[in-house]
DNA sequence: ATTATTTGACCGAT
DNA sequence: ATCGGTCAAATAAT
């Protein structure tokens, strides 16, 4: 789709950027260009950088989630990828998502890893299901407010299947090339069913638990 | 203009 | 101290 490559992004952001990340934490620059001399009113606790963020994220339980192992990393909905980590134990680097429609309260979030290279393998675990899905149907209406927000389960006939979510394939920066046709194809036949990321949660609510695998993919619950 | 991605720092848990 | 998850500014894309 786009007609640069990664790489050629990559380097044009790095030229761009300079040494961004290498040196000082520009959050650092602005905290003391902003009360470097100032010493503030007087109190500070322990130098809050740019803005004190202790108790800004708790950290989620385990529970209600559920993994799915899979050749794609898309699914029918909206992400918005919000950070992305080396781990230790892991070859490829995690990455992070929530829903895009976060801000209308909705809570789903998933991380997506590649686990294996030859066939390639990502394997994706959802936090919390969606709370956004059924908003869509009426976005220019005034539905927020009479929105129930604890539903947080829904009902099939609430379903819509999201088919017109972006889908598109980019690979992670560690390994740019060898990706595209395989994927693309891949998906192109898997376009023809139901975005199989909405269904788990159902899953969970009729009970189904225990189930942890489906047709060709490894869904498990935890 | 707004929205999405990148990426190092920050946070809580261990 | 280290690790994994999140934040948020800078940047890119639309």
């Amino acid at each position: 789709m786009s007609s640069l490559s990664h790489e050629d992004l990559l380097t044009k952001r790095k030229s761009v950027i300079g040494d961004y990340g290498g040196g000082a934490d520009k959050r650092s620059q602005i905290a003391v260009g902003d009360h470097g001399g100032s010493a503030c009113s007087g109190e500070n606790k322990k130098s809050p950088r740019v803005k004190d963020r202790r108790g800004s994220y708790k950290r989620r339980k385990t529970s209600d989630s559920w993994t799915i192992v899979s050749p794609m990393k898309e699914d029918g909905c909206a992400w918005r990828k919000y950070g992305q980590k080396i781990i230790l134990s892991a070859k490829y680097p995690r990455s992070y998502f929530r829903c895009t429609h976060k801000k209308q309260g909705c809570k789903a979030t998933k991380q997506v890893q590649r686990i294996k290279e030859d066939p390639i393998l990502y394997q994706t675990t959802y936090f919390g299901c969606h709370t956004c899905r059924y908003k869509l149907r009426a976005p220019l209406t005034n539905v927020i407010d009479t929105d129930p927000p604890e539903s947080n389960l829904l009902c099939f006939e609430e379903m819509i299947p999201q088919v017109d979510a972006p889908f598109e394939f980019k690979e992670d920066r560690v390994q740019s090339d060898k990706k595209s046709s395989a994927d693309s194809s891949l998906w192109h036949d898997m376009k023809s069913l139901e975005p199989f990321m909405v269904w788990p949660p159902k899953m969970r609510c009729f009970d189904m638990e225990g189930v942890d695998e489906f047709g060709d993919l490894d869904i498990t619950f935890h």
